[in-house]
DNA sequence: AGTGAGATGGCCT
DNA sequence: GGCCATCTCACTA
C-alpha cells in the first residue's frame, strides 16, 4: 500500500522511526526498483542548528523544505553526493527525514559487506541515480519517480535504534540529539 | 584498523 | 575564503 500525504504530516520523529522498514520506489526509464528503508535521521527546522532551514534559512537549495509534507529534498553535498530527505509536517515546520541506508529488494543476491552500495546517504543515491532532478517530488503519488510503500513488513519498537546523528559535529549540543534511527543487525546500516 | 587528504559546488560571513 | 547531513584512496603499522 502506498503512502498516503498525511502519514509526512506527523511529528518528525515520529515519521523518522515510522519509515523503517517502509519500502523505497526508484522508477528509471522502464525499470523501477524497490529498496527497504533500514537508516534514517530526523532534522528538526528552525530550532535545529545542524538543520539547513536552521532559523528559517531559505535558500534556492532548500525550497522544497518549505513544502508540505511527503515532498522529496534531495540536496549536494560536497560537490559531488547527493542526499535523499523526504519533508514531514507542514509548510510552516520545514523539517524532514534523511534516508541514509536502504536494503535493496530486487536483486535475490547474497552480497558481501565490502559490496553493498547503499549503507551511507551519498552511496544510496549515487546507485539509484538520485539527483536534484528527483527534488521536490510527490511521494505519496505511484506516477512519481520516488514513492514510498508499505509492503506489510513489521518493525518493532525493541528493533529500532536510537544514537547521535553523523557527521553534525558542528552543530554544538544538537550534535548529541538521539535523532539517527536504524534496524539493530541489518547489514546495510552505514555503520553502528 | 585507523588516520589524513582530496574531490568539488553551493551557501555562508 | 571556509565550511559542509560524504566517500575513496593512500598511507601508516
Amino acid at each position: 500500500m502506498i503512502l498516503p500525504q498525511s502519514f509526512y504530516l506527523d511529528d518528525t520523529v515520529t515519521v523518522a522511526k515510522s519509515l523503517l522498514g517502509k519500502v523505497l520506489h526508484i522508477k528509471t526509464g522502464n525499470t523501477e526498483r524497490r529498496a527497504r528503508i533500514v537508516e534514517v535521521e530526523a532534522y528538526l527546522g528552525v530550532t535545529d542548528p545542524a538543520c539547513h532551514t536552521f532559523e528559517n534559512r531559505r535558500t534556492n537549495r532548500t525550497q522544497s523544505m518549505y513544502l508540505q509534507g511527503g515532498h522529496s529534498y534531495v540536496y549536494l553535498i560536497y560537490g559531488m553526493y547527493h542526499c535523499l530527505n523526504f519533508v514531514t509536517r507542514t509548510e510552516a515546520h520545514p523539517e524532514a527525514v534523511l534516508i541514509r541506508a536502504v536494503q535493496p529488494l530486487d536483486v535475490e543476491s547474497h552480497l558481501k559487506k565490502k559490496d553493498i552500495k547503499t549503507n551511507g546517504p551519498g552511496k544510496l543515491c549515487r546507485h539509484y541515480e538520485i539527483t536534484r532532478d528527483h527534488d521536490g517530488l510527490r511521494l505519496w503519488k505511484k506516477s512519481s519517480a520516488l514513492y514510498v510503500s508499505d509492503d506489510g513488513f513489521k518493525v518493532s519498537a525493541k528493533q529500532i535504534i536510537s544514537c547521535p546523528r553523523i557527521g553534525v559535529d558542528y552543530a554544538g549540543e544538537a550534535a548529541q540529539w538521539p535523532l539517527r534511527f536504524y534496524l539493530k543487525e541489518n547489514v546495510f546500516v552505514s555503520r553502528v
